[in-house]
DNA sequence: CTTAATTGGTTGCAAGTGAGACTAGTTTAG
DNA sequence: CTAAACTAGTCTCACTTGCAACCAATTAAG
């Protein structure tokens, strides 16, 4: 008879080190910026790209239901974190990008999300670490994860 | 300035990851056994365990609040796959067991779930295996996330 | 041109879940 | 023995989120 060790079950171990992990890093987010993980999300796409780009993108390249990204985006709107103007192309769609304040706010939290995510990896030796992203790339890439392009707003999707 | 790149930072990519295994297991517990997730954790955790155990042990070692766990057990038990008994030196607990109909779809299961979790890994050779468990070994136990007992029923807990 | 299909984005609804109150039973302290 | 502290499990509440229906704008087909 086959047997499963829960604890030794990879797909289990992803969700309970995910769910960990995200409650880690809330403190950061959640606590001291009033942010939740969607919000989080559309901040951190924006701010990486210094370029403007449509919810639609977002919710592709961060695999979030565009409901959600749709959410967050009236929330951070409303808090004057970002700036939406219409798109002169296509009226349908917004262009969306970081304002001043919330540039500020990225740039504070940044160095606290990376500094996390160091203490997390700190118990892996930089060996480790390589070994360990390199093995998410390659899953990542398997489950088709991977957002292989950049858009550009020109881009027509 | 920091810079952040969402696809490289490693509490998204695990976030994403084990959304999409989930997802991808889900096909099986769910679609085919009606199974939800802290449905198929309660499962997991009996299945394994030849031993009774309590809801209160399931919550502890699958990481999942006690209230989900209920709910769980009432659905597990509404179906006839587990069976419940009054704990004699206890009575405010239950000890929880598979029953034969659970067994059995349990041992159905079980090998569709472990293939489809080889599946997954398939995209790696055996050594980045090895090496993925180990750093996830790492990670867990540095965010203290291993279960190192395993309580029998006597245990005072 | 006109109609049908498609796409960007919003919203209502329902299912799932964590927090925490609550009940019942147990243990500890005095 | 009694009261206080604690624990197992259930339940209600609020919140989050995915789904699907929807609206408006755009594009494709006839």
């Amino acid at each position: 008879m086959a047997e499963l060790d829960l604890f030794r079950f990879v797909p289990f171990r992803l969700n309970r080190l995910a769910a960990e992990v995200s409650h880690a890093l809330s403190e950061e987010y959640q606590t001291l910026y009033g942010l939740d993980i969607p919000e989080w999300r559309v901040m951190a796409t924006l701010g990486f790209r210094d370029d403007a780009c449509s919810a639609q993108f977002i919710a592709q390249c961060t695999r979030t239901h565009k409901s959600t990204i749709s959410r967050a985006v009236t929330t951070l709107l409303a808090r004057g974190l970002i700036e939406r103007v219409e798109n002169s192309i296509d009226r349908r769609a917004f262009e969306l990008r970081l304002s001043r304040h919330g540039k500020t706010l990225y740039d504070e939290l940044i160095p606290r999300l990376l500094a996390k995510e160091k203490d997390i990896l700190s118990c892996l030796t930089a060996q480790e670490r390589r070994d360990f992203a390199h093995a998410l790339d390659k899953i990542e890439r398997s489950l088709d994860l991977v957002q292989t392009r950049h858009p550009h707003k020109a881009d027509a999707y």
